[in-house]
RNA sequence: CCAGGGGUGACGGAGUGGCCAAUCGUACUAGACUGUAAAUCUAGCGGGUUUUCCCUACGGAGGUUCGAAUCCUCCCCCCUGGA
C-alpha cells in the first residue's frame, strides 16, 4: 500500500498532494469570485452541508447541477458534513439545543428549529456533488474528559457506520464506479485522549473509509496544536487512506502535520485574517528563496500601519498575487483605511497564494 | 462697527460648580482570530518606575469659591446675520 499522490475528483481530475482548500462555507470564497480563486492557484475549495441546505437548499443547488456548476468552479471541492457548526451552535449556545443518537436539534435566534442528522447530511452532500463528503460526527469539545470524549466517539461511530450504508446505497443507485464516486471521509473524536482517538481510528478503519480527518477543535485550549494526536492518527491508519486536517492550520502547523503524513487541509486562517487585516508574508526575497522549513519562515504584514501609507514597496517580493505584482503597499494601505471591499480582496488573495505556494514547496522538498 | 453663536485632548463632538484626566465616535497603537453566527472582536490612547497617588490640562490673563472645563471681568480668535 502506497500514500495516496492525488486528491482525485469526480469530474476526473487529479491534484497532486498535499493541497490546502480553504472556506467557501457559503459557496462563496469572501470577497472573491471564482476566477480570483484560480487566479491564487489554488485547487480546490471547501463547502458547508448545513449553510447550503439552510440557503439556498438542497434541492436547488441539486436542480443547478451541484455546487461545481452553480458556483462556476472547476476545481476540487469538498463538502464538510455540517457537524461542527450544528455541534458548536448546539453545545455552546445551550438552551433547549439537545444532541441525541438520532441527530442535532438546535435554534438559532431569529430563525426556526432545525434538527440535522447523519441521514440528512448525506442527502444533502450528495445533491452538492462535490468531490469527497464528510461523515456526520460528534466533536468532541475542547477540555473534555475521558467519559466525555468517549460519549462523542461512540456516537462518531454509530453515525459513520450509518452514514458509509447510506453513502453505499447511493452509489449503487447511482450507479457510481470507484472513478465516479467522490471519496468519503470519516472522522476521527476524542479529544487530547491519544487511546480514545487510537481506538477510534481503528473503528472507522473497520467500517471502510477513503481517508480520515482530524475532528475536534484544531487546538487545545491553550492553543498549542496537539501534534501528539495528529501522529496517533497517522500510525493507526492503512498508508493508502487520505489524511485530511480539518480547519487546520497555520502555516507551520501544516509544515508539520505534511511531514507526519497528512494530505489534505482546509481552514479559514487564510481569507478570514486576510479581512481582518493581517497578511502571510514568507522572510524571503523571492519565492525561490522560500524555505518552509525554517524556524521563523513567515511573518504577519498588517497593512494599514501609518509606516505604510506612502511606501512604494510591494507587500512581498516572495509573492507572484495580483496584489504583490501589481500594487504598492500604500495602495492596499489606503483601500484598507477607507474601508473599501477591495482591500478583502486583494488581501485575500495575497493569503491565498500564500498558502499555495505553500503547498507548492511542501509537494516538492 | 452692531446683533447673535462659539473656542474642550490628533480630529469630530459631549459635558455647563464637586462623582472630570474629562461620555461617545473617528484616527492611531497593540493583541486575538484554526471543519467561518466573524470585512469581526478585545485592550490602550496627556505625563509620571510609590498608580484607588501626584503633576499638567478644557483659547489667554486675572477673579469669585472649600472646590471651576463649568460662574464673573478683560483680552485674543472663529462663524452667522445686519450696516
Amino acid at each position: 500500500m502506497q500514500q495516496p499522490k492525488y486528491f482525485k475528483t469526480i469530474t476526473g481530475k487529479q491534484i497532486p498532494l498535499p493541497v490546502f482548500f480553504p472556506d467557501a462555507t457559503r459557496a462563496v470564497l469572501k470577497a472573491l469570485d471564482s476566477s480570483d480563486i484560480e487566479g491564487t492557484k489554488t485547487p480546490g475549495i471547501l463547502v458547508n452541508t448545513y449553510h447550503l441546505y439552510s440557503q439556498p437548499g438542497a434541492q436547488t443547488i441539486k436542480e443547478l447541477g451541484g455546487v461545481r456548476t452553480f458556483m462556476s468552479w472547476n476545481g476540487g471541492i469538498i463538502s464538510d458534513s455540517g457537524g461542527f457548526q450544528v455541534m458548536s451552535i448546539a453545545k455552546t449556545s445551550g438552551g433547549k439545543n439537545a444532541v441525541t443518537d438520532k441527530g442535532v436539534t438546535f435554534k438559532e435566534p431569529g430563525k426556526e428549529k432545525v434538527v440535522f442528522t447523519p441521514e440528512l447530511s448525506i442527502k444533502v452532500q450528495s445533491a452538492l456533488s462535490t468531490d469527497m463528503m464528510v461523515v456526520f460526527d460528534d466533536f468532541t469539545e475542547p477540555g473534555a474528559d475521558l467519559e466525555r470524549a468517549r460519549d462523542t466517539v461512540e456516537r462518531t461511530i454509530r453515525w459513520a457506520r450509518l452514514c458509509k450504508d447510506l453513502f453505499e446505497q447511493w452509489c449503487e443507485q447511482k450507479k457510481l464506479t470507484e472513478a465516479s464516486r467522490p471519496y468519503l471521509l470519516g472522522v476521527v473524536q476524542g479529544g487530547d485522549h491519544l487511546d480514545l482517538r487510537a481506538e477510534c481510528t481503528q473503528r472507522l478503519v473497520d467500517i471502510g473509509f477513503d481517508g480520515l480527518g482530524y475532528g475536534g477543535w484544531p487546538v487545545m485550549e491553550d492553543g498549542k496544536f496537539n501534534y501528539d494526536v495528529a501522529r496517533v492518527i497517522r500510525e493507526n491508519t492503512p498508508q493508502d487512506y487520505l489524511l485530511y486536517g480539518l480547519g487546520i492550520g497555520k502555516p507551520d502547523e501544516i509544515v508539520k502535520l505534511v511531514d507526519t503524513g497528512w494530505h489534505v487541509f482546509d481552514c479559514v486562517l487564510p481569507t478570514r485574517d486576510a479581512r481582518h487585516r493581517r497578511l502571510y508574508v514568507y522572510n524571503a526575497d523571492s519565492i525561490d528563496a522560500i524555505d518552509v522549513r525554517a524556524d521563523k519562515f513567515y511573518s504577519y504584514y498588517v497593512p494599514d500601519k501609518q509606516d505604510y501609507y506612502r511606501d512604494e514597496r510591494p507587500v512581498s517580493t516572495a509573492c507572484d498575487c495580483l496584489l504583490c505584482t501589481r500594487y504598492p503597499r500604500s495602495y492596499l494601505a489606503h483601500l484598507f483605511r477607507i474601508g473599501d471591499m477591495t482591500a478583502g480582496r486583494l488581501a485575500t488573495i495575497h493569503n491565498l497564494r500564500f498558502y499555495s505556494i505553500l503547498m507548492e514547496k511542501l509537494r516538492f522538498t
